[in-house]
DNA sequence: GAAACACCATACCTTAGGGTATGGTTCAAA
DNA sequence: TTTGAACCATACCCTAAGGTATGGTGTTTC
């Protein structure tokens, strides 16, 4: 009952197409480049979509659709309080490296070169600050050191695919507990 | 005495090419596109350049030159202990949003498509995190938690220029004030 | 003034990719 | 068993870009 390699859906052709944007960027995904991977002709392809366009569309979708809600949902359903769900967060995200951050990334570079694109990666981004400046106002009274403390965490997600630099004083664990310990040890005035 | 519309030099070529890298990011930058935009034609290009690779390799020699290290040297003028000093740099990097930023930014985008860019970026980022790392271990005495700061204002640094969040609760100046002082709050052992 | 150099244009070849038109194959339902 | 849908191949056109070969033009230098 295994998929034949050919007789593909559209689909299959979306998932390929984003496992190609995450390794060698938007303009690598090429319909030519596509089809010769996966072992026919453009003629399958057009028979799916319509273009370029509407493939890469479809891709966004996908995203959209399992984006930052799989992890806002987990932390929820785990729960605890603000302290607790920010390191919960943080654990899904920094254990996730790889796939869906290299993603992200192209979804990024993607979006410089992309008006509309920027617009969606906009609103998710906003919607991620909200919901993290939103636990650090738990833990923070000050919404100005909320905000920052939750700016910061957001930097150190992208700062981690982003800096090429080795770590030296520690692993890469312990670093991004620390760096965890420094965001979340309550200095200013708490709720 | 000022320079013809034609009559191009190498130089002119890799500064064109350096804003096309800015704006448009390095797939853009191709030789029939430059020549257009410079109102001259492919043959002029290849006069001053053996091939494509040749103006790739002069543009990031272009780089190392007026890289980090003017910011290094600003700072070391300047002088004061290692938070002042942290401050100035924090304080030249946000300020020079737009262009150079902007640069870095395709960059990384390029490296990510280049092993070879991708380890000319890795070096400068190691001696960037290298120097930071430097100034906060006078500050904590805790080596650990020296890196993690500095991790963290690194990557504030590229969090900055990648982050498409609005800012809510304060003005952009502010926030990242408050994100330095939230770094540089000694709360560990100092020396 | 002639040679030499610096700079550029013209013309051409090749490859990669987007897109279209059309015909062929398989398989399932009627 | 015939029909139609799903899927794919073949062949073709067009554009953009890398690269080469060669000839032309203006400026400097001897």
């Amino acid at each position: 009952m295994d998929k034949p390699i050919s007789n593909l859906s559209r689909k299959d052709w979306i998932d390929f197409a984003l496992q190609k944007l995450s390794k060698e960027g938007i303009d690598k995904v090429t319909v030519a480049a596509l089809a010769r991977d996966l072992k026919v002709t453009k003629g399958s392809f057009y028979w799916h979509f319509k273009d370029r366009e509407d493939l890469l569309k479809a891709m966004l979708v996908r995203w959209e659709e399992t984006g930052s809600e799989v992890v806002f949902n987990e932390v929820k359903r785990v729960g605890g309080d603000a302290k607790r769900r920010l390191k919960h967060m943080s654990d899904i995200i920094f254990k996730r490296y790889g796939d869906q951050l290299n993603f992200e990334l192209a979804l990024r570079e993607w979006g410089r070169k992309d008006p509309k694109i920027r617009h969606i990666i906009a609103q998710e981004d906003e919607r991620r600050m909200d919901y993290m400046r939103g636990l650090f106002a738990e833990i923070y009274a000050d919404p100005k050191i909320a905000e920052a403390k939750a700016w910061l965490l957001f930097s150190l997600y992208v700062g981690e695919t982003t800096i090429a630099a080795p770590v030296k004083k520690q692993n890469r664990e312990e670093l991004l507990w620390v760096c965890m310990e420094s965001l979340l040890e309550s200095k200013g005035p708490t709720t």
